[in-house]
RNA sequence: GCGGUCAUAGCUCAGUUGGUUAGAGCACAAGAUUGUGAUUCUUGGGGUCGCGGGUUCGAAUCCCGUUGACCGCCCCA
């Protein structure tokens, strides 16, 4: 047993767990292009009040923080959205519009482990900034479910629970309640899928008991399950700012039916997302099971970037974790397996004729083809077997007999066919095998 | 931060009421096989039984502590 482990919630990629990796990397980079998202980084270590200012003091248990050697209070980033809300900050006049960024970043949290949950994890971020209409949300939840379906998910895999804080707000004030009573009925809300009626224990104890008529109302609320629920429920309410944020939802659904999503996204008011910077539309997308923590994330905060010292700037960002994907992945066989993958196995018949090989696998290696070839010398039996294994669809073999000749022996290894090849010519000869052959 | 379960080879696991030198399969390596592959056979390397302490003539086994993993709570940006 090793000496020294890693720390607890952090993982090790040997390299078949980093192909996983990566190809859920590519997944989600393949998704940004083709939507017209920019890849940036920055810092991985932070000015630990740049967490304070957007979530509070309380943050500072769940960070990896500390204090470096020149007396500076730091933290390894736990999430991305303070950190580019900064940065666009910082630009944003300069900033062509609309501001549409994605990046894939290592984040760090202080927290338990559990499963679909470590300590270090992978986040695909995507934001688009400068854009107050629904319109950013249809590109940005697009942009969610295709970074999932691109992996072979479908709607049967997950969905899209969408969800808006504004909303809640407008109809609760219309129920009558003042701000602090809505944000504890939120609480509540949140809660409720969880523990039922004693979710709304902490507003009793800090308002006095929910008169039951509000309580049935914001229960009915919570099952309102489509568009055409929510505008028969909001129709008779009335209030100019409770219709406008209807209209907004009409533009959200329907564009979203538009690009081919409804059976993607359900309404869902049961989403309420904690730390409470959010300021309009949630949304978080799950696996259909339910047997899995929070796939992915996201909504809107409007005062972000104001709040941590830029322009007044219009916000909606998602995350996408590497550990819950991974799992899903997994349990729907999507996740492919990563063997060898040599293109070219080179079979050099002794000491004698390495010197030759290499020349030659020196200017395949050049052009571009993945070559193998046993580092020390083996029986001709146990490098064939070595090309076999080494997933390469051919052999080129480098023997006294065809050296001699000025020839290569070029084996096709999935159906055992051989020709030869004058040596000048095996750069051609391999690229027509591969391309022709495939 | 709080509970519950568990910890034996790289992996999956055996290991009897405490009893000699802790085993198997897979994986890895070498040979059978010095010019042709998925089989087979032989052999080998790899363990202070998570770590520390205790009980005992004797501990992988029983007890205590500790670390880690998993599950749940809190939280989940």
């Amino acid at each position: 047993m090793a000496q020294f482990q890693s720390l607890p919630g952090f993982r090790e990629f040997y390299p078949d767990a980093f192909a996983r990796r990566s190809h859920i990397f590519r997944g989600w980079r393949r998704a940004a292009h083709a939507y017209g998202f920019s890849e940036y980084d920055a810092p991985v270590l932070e000015p630990l009040d740049l967490y304070k200012a957007k979530s509070g003091d309380e943050i500072e248990a769940q960070l990896f923080s500390f204090t470096d050697k020149g007396g500076r209070e730091v933290a390894l980033r736990p999430e991305m959205t303070p950190t580019v809300c900064r940065l666009v900050g910082a630009r944003a006049n300069a900033l062509k519009r609309p501001i549409k960024w994605c990046s894939i970043g290592e984040f760090y949290r202080y927290e338990r482990a559990q499963k679909g949950r470590e300590r270090a994890f992978f986040q695909f971020n995507c934001n688009i900034f400068g854009e107050p209409g629904p319109e950013a949300e249809i590109e940005l939840i697009g942009l969610l479910v295709q970074a999932l379906t691109g992996f072979g998910l479908t709607a049967d895999d997950f969905y899209v629970r969408l969800s808006d804080r504004t909303l809640w707000l407008h109809y609760l004030a219309s129920l009558g309640l003042d701000e602090a009573r809505s944000k504890a009925v939120l609480g509540a809300v949140d809660k409720f899928e969880k523990i039922g009626d004693d979710a709304f224990k902490g507003y009793a104890e800090a308002h006095g008991p929910l008169p039951e008529d509000v309580k049935a109302k914001v229960l009915a609320f919570l099952k309102i399950k489509s568009l055409s629920a929510l505008e028969e429920t909001l129709a008779p309410i009335g209030g100019e700012s409770l219709q406008a944020r209807l209209a907004d939802w009409r533009k959200l659904v329907n564009g979203l039916a538009a690009m081919g999503l409804g059976e993607f996204v359900e309404v869902d008011f049961g989403v309420v997302r904690g730390l409470a910077y959010y300021t309009g539309f949630v949304f978080e997308a799950f696996d259909r099971k339910g047997e899995l923590r929070a796939i992915a994330g996201g909504g809107r905060y409007d005062d972000l970037v104001k709040k941590l010292g830029g322009p007044d700037l219009p916000a909606v960002g998602f995350a996408i974790g590497d550990v819950t994907m991974g799992l899903l992945l997994d349990q729907r066989g999507l996740m492919p397996s990563f063997g060898p993958a040599a293109e070219v196995y080179v079979v050099i018949g002794g000491e004698a004729e390495r010197a030759a090989a290499f020349l030659d696998i020196a200017g395949l290696r050049a052009a571009g083809y993945r070559v193998e070839y046993p580092l020390k010398d083996l029986a001709f039996g146990k490098q064939f077997k070595a090309a076999a294994e080494s997933g390469a669809k051919l052999a080129l073999i480098y023997g006294g007999d065809e050296l001699a000749k000025g020839v290569v022996k070029l084996r096709d290894l999935a159906d055992r066919s051989e020709h030869e090849v004058p040596r000048a010519a095996v750069v051609e000869a391999v690229r027509d095998h591969l391309s022709g052959g495939a």
